[in-house]
RNA sequence: GCGCCCGUAGCUCAGUAGGAUAGAGCGUCGGUUUCCUAAACCGAAGGUCGCAGGUUCGAAUCCUGCCGGGCGUACCA
């Protein structure tokens, strides 16, 4: 089932055609006021602009040729040459029946073609735990794949860890010196954990800057790591494992998609990085420049109006994330054959992400068919609007984060609820804590940054997951109650052909669960999880409307299975827009 | 200096191709519960869309300049 916008631009560009032989746009957007209808297209003024003449007159002409009578009622023309929609009734009804019809998907095609799709996010830190920092491009990075699956694509997930480089050697240096007993094999086994290795990291660090022999040890390892040297090798893999056991737990809280499989760190390219070098240089785009090995990508400058160098290779030989990306870029496109590659990060890296496509592109590694997309993301900000951070000034861990918001929810559950069992509680504290943190991030404009505050996600009211969450438990509360009086809910609707819309908030309500494949379509098409938080609030708001103005289970045979559809229409719509697209709980009570 | 992003109600933010009287939420004020979960609903007040020009029948949106903020800008990622 096209959405209904589509169906209707597509109407009224064959009528444009039709009137003036003309390929002009249909212009068709909701309508802004309830009262000029459901959709208005706003084609006339663009084509009298082109063809120089009467916007109302063409109006009319348009509207005389325009065949869309089975959905919409007679068109109107207002003001300088709108031309208002509204949607009949009996199409919304048929349009419901045929969304019930299909549970899976809602009524919503899939993209003609599938492409494969490659996405880039999350990428922690090894040997850091994951901080706030990180959440941005995990969950709008997992967000996109559930989109882009469900558009039918076939979406590789890519957990670009950051797990190689020279901190390496400095850690594997330290813990060497720290853990090893004398004569004994270095017992790191069970006595090394993440939230210590942050603060190794740091006493490497401090050792190193005030020790030089400490200094040369670490550099001494480093080329071990290189060479792989296997002692050197197990410790740097034990330190890699235990980072993923900070990490993945908080992708399972956070009901992100992402496992082992999908990684494929830093190391992973290793091998392939004095390849890339030599290829690039091969072909005559890479030459040394200050002892440093560059490709200057054109059209991109220094402060001095000079080139600007993309640097593959360092003066003293070692590679970059620039050489890196680079492999991974090759990689995916050549092994994993990828049709698109995208990237999820924040803002600040968008030179290098233009220098990058720029450089791939420039050595022929990227032909017209692949596309490459870097979705950049604000900040997370505190309340002084600098970069939210511990009152000591550390970043704040995501595990803690999310910890608080499960508590500060359980609160409010052990308050508004206190008879429900404990476990029910616990279920309803993690959807509504872990919910809150994802939904305020993805409500925001993605491109801008935004100012994190547990009272206002956890607020309880107001455009937040819970309001949306209430929607779906209350929707499940009348299905409890309709078992209790016998009323057999799916047998009512399966045996309505035709709905019964009596009232505003029925027909309101209908309306706007039949343009949830327009939300899930500009979500996706843009990259943006904020156009389906939107859509689903105001489902919520619309569904509370009717729920107060409308009785369901008391409502006469003539508008009875007309409600109950709608109310397992809003909770389906809900359940799938919550959850299976934006990774967020839904619970049956609360 | 140059480049990118941003400036919308007291606060936090939307605004999907340039369209009709600029929208939410919070907060404020007022109302709703013998009725399926009040974590709800209904209503009101509140804005020279940073400033100044320009393009257009029409500008928060496009162009130019200015003011204010953020980020980036040769060997970190």
């Amino acid at each position: 089932m096209k959405p209904v916008i589509d169906i209707i631009d597509q109407q009224i560009c064959q009528a444009i055609k039709t009137v003036s032989g003309e390929d002009s746009p249909a212009m068709v957007t909701v309508a802004t006021d309830a009262k000029f209808g459901d959709y208005q297209a706003n084609a006339a003024m663009v084509l009298a602009k082109k063809l120089k003449s009467n916007p109302r007159k063409i109006a009319e002409q348009i509207v005389e040729k325009l065949n869309i009578s089975d959905i919409c009622e007679k068109p109107e023309i207002a003001g300088p040459g709108f031309i208002n929609l509204r949607l009949k009734p009996e199409y919304i009804s048929a349009a419901l029946l045929q969304i019930n019809s299909d549970p899976e998907r809602l009524g919503i095609d899939k993209e003609q073609q599938s492409k494969t799709v490659v996405v880039d996010f999350s990428g922690p830190n090894i040997a850091k735990e994951m901080h706030v920092g990180h959440l941005r491009s995990t969950i709008i990075g997992d967000c996109i794949c559930r989109m882009l699956e469900f558009a039918g694509h076939n979406v590789i997930r890519q957990n670009h860890i950051g797990d190689w480089g020279t901190q390496f050697g400095m850690l594997v240096a330290y813990l060497n010196l720290e853990f090893r007993t004398q004569n004994s094999e270095l017992r790191i086994q069970n006595s090394i954990h993440i939230s210590d290795l942050e603060q190794f990291y740091k006493n490497a660090k401090a050792k190193c800057d005030a020790d030089e022999s400490f200094e040369k040890l670490s550099r001494q390892q480093v080329v071990k790591l290189h060479d792989g040297n296997s002692e050197t090798l197990n410790i740097w893999k034990h330190i890699v494992d235990e980072s993923r056991k900070n990490y993945q737990p908080i992708y399972n809280r956070l009901g992100v998609n992402l496992h082992k499989e999908n990684e494929r760190g830093e190391s992973f390219y290793k091998d392939m990085l004095p390849g890339v070098v030599g290829d690039l240089k091969k072909a005559g785009l890479a030459k040394e420049s200050d002892g440093a090995i560059c490709i200057f990508p054109e059209g991109f400058k220094t402060k001095e109006g000079q080139p600007l160098p993309f640097i593959i290779q360092k003066s003293d030989g070692a590679y970059l994330y620039a050489t890196t990306d680079l492999a991974a870029l090759r990689f995916r496109i050549n092994q994993l054959h990828a049709n698109k590659i995208i990237y999820v990060t924040d803002a600040r890296q968008q030179l290098h992400f233009q220098m990058l496509f720029a450089v791939a592109k420039q050595a022929g590694w990227v032909n017209e068919n692949i596309e490459l997309v870097h979705v950049t993301f604000g900040s997370v900000l505190g309340d002084d609007g600098r970069p939210f951070k511990t009152r000591s000034g550390e970043n704040v861990k995501l595990q803690e984060l999310l910890d608080e918001a499960v508590s500060r929810a359980g609160k409010i559950v052990e308050q508004k609820n206190p008879a429900l069992d404990k476990e029910q509680k616990r279920q309803i504290a993690n959807a509504v804590g872990i919910g809150a943190v994802k939904y305020a991030d993805f409500s925001n404009n993605r491109t801008s940054d935004y100012v994190f505050s547990f009272d206002r996600m956890l607020a309880m009211d107001g455009n937040t997951a819970v309001y949306m969450q209430y929607a779906y438990a209350r929707v499940k509360s009348i299905h409890r109650k309709a078992e209790e009086k016998n009323i057999d809910v799916d047998g009512e609707i399966k045996r309505a052909a035709k709905l019964n819309f009596t009232t505003a908030e029925e027909l309101d309500l209908a309306k706007h669960i039949v343009r949830y494949g327009e939300a899930v379509e500009a979500a996706t098409r843009d990259y943006r999880p904020n156009f389906l938080t939107q859509y689903l609030y105001e489902l919520a708001q619309k569904f509370s409307g009717f729920y107060n103005a409308c009785p369901v289970l008391d409502a006469d045979a003539a508008s009875r299975p007309t409600r109950l559809l709608l109310c397992e229409l809003t909770a389906q719509t809900i359940k799938h827009g919550l959850n299976e697209l934006l990774g967020i709980d839904v619970v049956e009570q609360m």
